[in-house]
DNA sequence: ACATTTGTTAACCAAATGGTTAAACTTTAT
DNA sequence: ATAAAGTTTAACCATTTGGTTAACAAATGT
């Protein structure tokens, strides 16, 4: 009998591995509890992955594969900057409703080991900024937007876009908000940062 | 022979415990390593500290303590938005530049264990959006800014403020920059920012 | 049919870790 | 001077934890 992808033993750790590592970090997962999540035996993490820093590896990596495409997207497209500034709110928050404790765990794992990434960046995985530069400074001579750096602003980008995940809990208090609330919230915001940028950068007549 | 509080034992545990907390978390943080770091004997941390639970207790709401003023200055006080806007990145930046580590930890952490808030909450320690709310409102009715919503303000201003500290090493490696490049980046922004945000809520004449 | 490889489990192990204890040393009070 | 209280240490302990082993079961190839 073959066995369906989703249902194989494998993939049954990674994502139990995932939910767990994703919640608790590297150091405050539990081998025991990835194999009770995953429903098997202890012994076939290691079976399968040999240990526990592979099998974090694996779902870092993972992790990492899942949130730099659509920062490439936005970087090295032909597409207008308007049109992509307005688009990748709406691509990335959608995403991130569905993988809320990403940004957390990719961040705080990055902090503790910034080595994760230098060897992406030598396999060229991750955009670099030139397109948009490039595009900016187009921009900047035809008098449509302010000057502005390539950096800062995709660091504005990524902050208003991400941070809003990690700060969940602190800005849930302060903006007294429910579950639903902050929600939509978030929902809101799909339109309101694009507006926000462009009106930032924008030229005025 | 009186010590001085620089130099007092539970001091020294308190500063050694958040050098490595902040560093390693919850988890990754061990005992000894911590009473090799203030220079004593590791049963010294249960004598003034009980348990590791204790300690770290100790040390986030501290860090807390540190970061929650700032923000309540930026709600609650009368001084003018605009000059508010200008002056809490200049104040942030500077304060995080000092303490690197800190938003990650205190984010990561709240994630973990989102209690730690409600406690803080309860005691009203944490600002509320109401001071702005009402400045926000008498600038729009004179229309002086765009219609915006405190709630969405209040995150943007962290966000732009916050998260360039938490994603460094991976803005780092996207921006190609030097550890002076990125420190010469993040001191542009502290007046960036409040141009940035001014530009997106200003009503131009 | 049967041997070989692959997958799975229960039991086990050594190291690490948070925490304790009892004794020694220091400071303070009388 | 001396007793009491506070501080510090080395040695110890129970538990947890990542990892291993050896035996068993299920597929797979011939």
């Amino acid at each position: 009998m073959v066995k369906t992808k989703e249902e194989n033993t494998e993939n049954k750790i990674l994502e139990a591995a995932k939910r767990i590592f994703q919640q608790k970090g590297l150091f405050g997962a539990r081998m025991q509890e990835i194999a009770d999540e995953a429903g098997i035996n202890k012994a076939l993490l290691h079976y399968y992955f040999r240990s526990k820093d592979l099998l974090f590896e694996a779902v870092f990596t993972q992790a990492i594969g899942m949130m730099a495409p659509k920062i490439d997207n936005l970087l090295n497209s032909d597409m207008p900057l308007e049109y992509k500034i307005k688009h990748i709110s709406e691509q990335y928050i959608t995403f991130l409703n569905k993988h809320p404790y990403l940004p957390n765990f990719v961040f705080h794992e990055l902090n503790r080991n910034p080595k994760f990434l230098e060897k992406m960046a030598l396999q060229e995985k991750l955009p670099g900024l030139d397109g948009l530069k490039r595009q900016l400074d187009q921009l900047i001579v035809e008098g449509k937007i302010i000057p502005i750096s390539a950096e800062q602003l995709f660091i504005n980008i990524l902050s208003l876009n991400i941070f809003p995940f990690i700060g969940k809990p602190l800005l849930k208090v302060v903006t007294k908000s429910s579950e639903e609330d902050f929600e939509a919230l978030i929902e809101e915001r799909k339109v309101f940062i694009a507006d926000f940028i462009m009106n930032a950068i924008t030229v005025k007549s």
